[in-house]
Formats: structure tokens, C-alpha cells, sequence
DNA sequence: AATTTACGCAACCGCGGCTGA
DNA sequence: TTCAGCCGCGGTTGCGTAAAT
């Protein structure tokens, strides 16, 4: 049995105050990001560090745009989804200012029922116009076998399954060229090797 | 005006990979 | 090589609020 992540009967749940928020971002600033699990003692927070780390991410970041998503954000979600499936995380590096969460809750809240009121299935491959090139590193073998609970890529690529830390695993194959495979998308010129919000602008 | 329903979003939870001892 | 702890990801839940009745 895997320990819950935090046992501590002292920690918060649910919202965040604005003087946790506070604490966090003060804390944050002066040390910079990292070290979750010691963060909430160190920054007096009655929080699990894997809290914090969620509350940051998804909505204390500086570099947060928030608000609606544009037609063009809207669009690269769709066309992003096609090809990597429920990789929001990676989808939402595409994005700046963007987050996983935010991303994925705008899938679900939003392009789902509008993709469905299309007529189109948005867990099956949509086909789209004029193609273009993509370039996707190489996984490991070992990612062929697992998975998955997770939802298929819309658009098949051989040799890319899920994996859940493919974002690493990316990194450092995507511009090799050698063990990129090539595949063809809709109105897509991606080079998905990762780049944070931060980096991406930058 | 009061109540119910639907929706959107923030937060939680559990899983699994990575890393260092 | 093994194991424990940390971290990140994706799925799910629950709450607040707007819309409908």
C-alpha cells in the first residue's frame, strides 16, 4: 500500500485563503521554486507540498495569462489533442501562459461539446485539411507496452505511445533527427521539444 | 422569489517514473 | 540492484454560481 502524500492531520484542504496565497508567492520569490514537500514547513503553510505545487502552478504563476481562450489557442488545443491525445501537460507547453489543468478543463468544459455538436467524435481521430510535417522523438521500447488507461492518440504515430513522462523523455531525442519519426498533420510546423511557460516566454 | 439543475473551475487523489542512497 | 522518497501527470471530485423552472 502506497502512503497518502500527505498523513499530516494539520494540513488544510480545499480553497486557499489569500494570506496562504500570500505566503506561498512570498516564500516562492525569495527561494524559488522546488523542494515541494519542504516548502509548506519552511514557508509556515498548513499545506502538503504537492498542494502548493498544484496552487502555484495552476494559479499563483506570474506568467499566468488566465481568461478565455483565444480562437487560435482553441484551434491548437484541437489540433494538438489529435496528435498527442490526453497529454495536457505537453499540450499545454504549446500554449503560453497556459496550464495543464486550465487546458484540460477547457477541453472537457468547452471543445468536447463543441466537437460533438460538429458531429465529430472528439475521442476518435479527426481528419483535417492539408498536411504538414511533425517531427516527434523516439520513446523508449518499453512505452509501447504500457497503457493504458489513458485515451489513444487521435492521430496514430507508430512508435510514440503513452507514457507519462514522455515530456522528458522528449527532450532529449525530439531534435536528434535520428530518432525522430515523421508523421503527418493538418496545418501543424511542431517542434515538440519541451519548453516550460516560463522559457516559452522568453 | 425560491428552488432545482447545469456548468465551469479549483483542488484532490492515486499512479508511476526518476533519482539518489 | 534494490528501495524509498520526491515529483509530475492525468483523472476525478466537489463547490460556487449562473441559468432555468
Amino acid at each position: 500500500m502506497r502512503k497518502p502524500c500527505c498523513e499530516k492531520k494539520d494540513t488544510n484542504k480545499g480553497a486557499w485563503s489569500k494570506q496562504e496565497d500570500q505566503k506561498l508567492i512570498d516564500y516562492i520569490q525569495k527561494h524559488g521554486e522546488g523542494c515541494w514537500n519542504s516548502l509548506p514547513q519552511a514557508a509556515g503553510l498548513r499545506r502538503c507540498g504537492k498542494s502548493c505545487r498544484q496552487r502555484w502552478i495552476n494559479y499563483l504563476r506570474p506568467d499566468l495569462k488566465r481568461g478565455n481562450f483565444g480562437e487560435d489557442e482553441e484551434d491548437l488545443i484541437i489540433k494538438l489533442h489529435a496528435l498527442l491525445g490526453n497529454r495536457w501537460s505537453l499540450i499545454a507547453g504549446r500554449l503560453p501562459g497556459r496550464t495543464d489543468n486550465e487546458v484540460k478543463n477547457y477541453w472537457n468544459s468547452h471543445i468536447k461539446k463543441k466537437l460533438i455538436l460538429m458531429g465529430l467524435n472528439p475521442n476518435k481521430p479527426h481528419r483535417l485539411g492539408s498536411t504538414t510535417t511533425v517531427n516527434i522523438g523516439a520513446t523508449k521500447s518499453s512505452d509501447h507496452e504500457s497503457n493504458n488507461q489513458q485515451q489513444e492518440p487521435n492521430v496514430l504515430v507508430s512508435s510514440f505511445q503513452g507514457h507519462k513522462n514522455h515530456n522528458k523523455v522528449m527532450t532529449g531525442t525530439t531534435t536528434t533527427g535520428t530518432n525522430s519519426n515523421t508523421i503527418n498533420l493538418p496545418d501543424l510546423n511542431l517542434d515538440l521539444t519541451l519548453c516550460t511557460p516560463t522559457l516559452a516566454l522568453a
